[in-house]
DNA sequence: CAGATCACTTGAGTCATTCAAGTTTTTTAC
DNA sequence: GTAAAAAACTTGAATGACTCAAGTGATCTG
């Protein structure tokens, strides 16, 4: 690997790294918007993509302890957006899944963040696509992790 | 501005999202690897970039409070990063500067952030060229916010 | 069936942050 | 030129989002 590809790679994750300040900026101004905090947004965003999933499950995609998760379940059922449901295979575990409110929120909170910020828009059509081809190559979505 | 446009710009900002995240754990893991929160890592980030500032100012760019100003200061300046010096024009503002080694802390800081994550090095040397170019012409640097 | 282990809950404690109130200094207005 | 208002920082109380340790009930192991 070539001196100068690091360097262009160190570039590269520079202008990164300023673009990061806007994806933060619109993901809390969407929990802000929808009066959740990020626990709670990652949360639902993780139900509603995965599905249904044991407070376990939810605290290891959420990088938090259990007890972390029980607080998050305690704030979004009070709010009705989650329900807890004790397995039925075993006693010990409380499945969560998005109740119709839930499942709103996450659309909702869905539609905040998929709206791209100004800058991005400023590009033309063929240089977006480039962008979004070389970034999707780069960071290929993989399944089961939220993170 | 077409819709196919509107659609392109929405799945780049998409992809972008899921690499922001590279971006936060590096910088999360740079400011453990330095005994420093993301707020004092900031704080040095701003000093070093836009040198001695009032607090009040630091509090601006921090997005924060002014008494948050206070105990971050008194944090980095208990482990000799920081100074405080009141400003002569007027005793009422407390200018912050960087030490030596707080300089120091803050190129350390620098290094680590630095260094791009394995999925960037992954693209080959005219791909990097072309997302940096993007990248840099959609974000250009806009000195005065350190955000 | 006893003991270990597991999944969640509860309670105490921490850390970064905000808000309200206080001190000192400067500015404004009469 | 002085009194009131405002500004910059500090202090103290309170909050929110977490972690860790201990507890409870359910399940697995020997």
């Amino acid at each position: 690997m070539s001196i100068r590809k690091v360097e262009l790679a160190e570039e590269t994750w520079a202008a990164m790294t300023l673009a990061m300040n806007a994806v933060r900026d619109s993901f809390v101004e969407a929990g802000r918007n929808l009066d959740l905090n990020p626990g709670e947004m990652k949360a639902l965003a993780v139900l509603g993509t995965e599905g249904a999933l044991p407070m376990g499950a939810l605290a290891k995609a959420l990088h938090c302890d259990a007890s972390n998760v029980t607080w998050l379940a305690d704030r979004l059922e009070a709010r009705g957006f989650v329900e807890r449901h004790t397995a039925p295979t075993d006693r010990r575990v409380k499945t969560l899944s998005l109740t119709d409110a839930g499942r709103a929120a996450h659309e909702h909170a869905h539609d905040l963040l998929r709206v791209p910020p100004a800058p991005l828009l400023a590009l033309s059509a063929p240089e977006l696509r480039t962008l979004r081809d070389l970034m999707t190559k780069c960071w290929e979505q993989t399944p089961g992790d939220g993170g």
